[in-house]
DNA sequence: GCGACGATGGGCT
DNA sequence: GCCCATCGTCGCA
C-alpha cells in the first residue's frame, strides 16, 4: 500500500511528545468509498487519572475504559448536548492518556467538507474539535475503531514535517474550573 | 474582529 | 441536579 497509517508505536509513548508529533499527520475519513482528509494542526495532551483535566479522573467507567486499552484507538464522546469530539489513546496499556485532535487544515474531499458545514465559512470548516467531528462525520459509531488501520474507516496517516519553530504551546481550552497546576500546564500544541 | 450567552443531553456525584 | 475537553448567533465596533 502506497500510504499506510501511523504504526501503533507512534502512539505507545509519552502523551506530550504524541500531542507534539502529530501535528502535521494527516488524518483520513473513508466516507462512502471517498477520502476526506486534513492536517492536524491542533492538539491537547490529557494525561492519565491525576490530570484532573483528563476524562480518566474518574477512574475507570464505561466511558472512560477505552482509554485503559491499548495505543491508537479512538476514544470518541458527546458533550454540551450536541457535540462530538475525537481522541487518539496513548501510552501503554493501563496507562489511561490521550490525545485531543482540536483542527485540521482540509485537504481532501472538500466539497463533502463544504456540504457537511453549510453555514460556515471556508476557514472556520475544521478549526475546532466538534466542528471537525461535524465535517468528517465522525460520532459514535467509530468510538473504538483502530486509528493505525488504513483499511477502516479512520486512521492518521504520516504527512508534512513541521519543524519546532512553526509550533507553540498554550493551556489548554475549556477546562477553567480545573484546579491548578493542571489548568495552566501548557499542553495544547498548534501551528502558527 | 470580539464578548456574551443559550442550546442540549450524557455522565457522574 | 450539576457539569461540561463547544458552537453559532447576536450585538457592537
Amino acid at each position: 500500500m502506497l500510504l499506510s497509517a501511523l504504526p501503533v508505536t507512534f502512539y505507545q509513548s509519552s502523551t506530550l511528545q504524541v500531542a507534539r508529533n502529530l501535528l502535521g499527520m494527516r488524518l483520513v475519513r473513508r466516507l462512502n468509498g471517498q477520502r476526506i482528509s486534513g492536517i492536524i494542526s491542533e492538539t491537547e495532551a490529557y494525561c492519565g487519572e491525576k490530570d484532573l483535566a483528563c476524562h480518566a479522573r474518574a477512574g475507570r467507567t464505561p466511558r472512560t475504559l477505552l482509554m485503559y486499552g491499548p495505543a491508537g484507538m479512538a476514544y470518541i464522546y458527546f458533550t454540551y448536548g450536541m457535540h462530538w469530539m475525537l481522541n487518539v489513546v496513548t501510552e501503554a496499556e493501563g496507562n489511561p492518556s490521550a490525545v485531543l485532535i482540536r483542527a485540521i487544515r482540509p485537504l481532501e474531499g472538500l466539497e463533502i467538507i463544504a456540504a457537511r458545514r453549510p453555514s460556515a465559512a471556508a476557514a472556520h470548516r475544521t478549526d475546532g474539535p466538534a466542528k471537525l467531528c461535524r465535517a468528517l462525520d465522525i460520532d459514535r459509531r467509530l468510538n473504538g475503531c483502530n486509528l493505525c488501520d488504513s483499511d477502516g474507516e479512520l486512521w492518521i496517516e504520516p504527512g508534512e514535517q513541521v519543524s519546532d519553530s512553526v509550533v507553540q504551546a498554550s493551556p489548554r481550552v475549556g477546562i477553567s474550573n480545573v484546579p491548578e497546576p493542571w489548568k495552566s500546564k501548557p499542553w495544547r500544541f498548534f501551528m502558527v
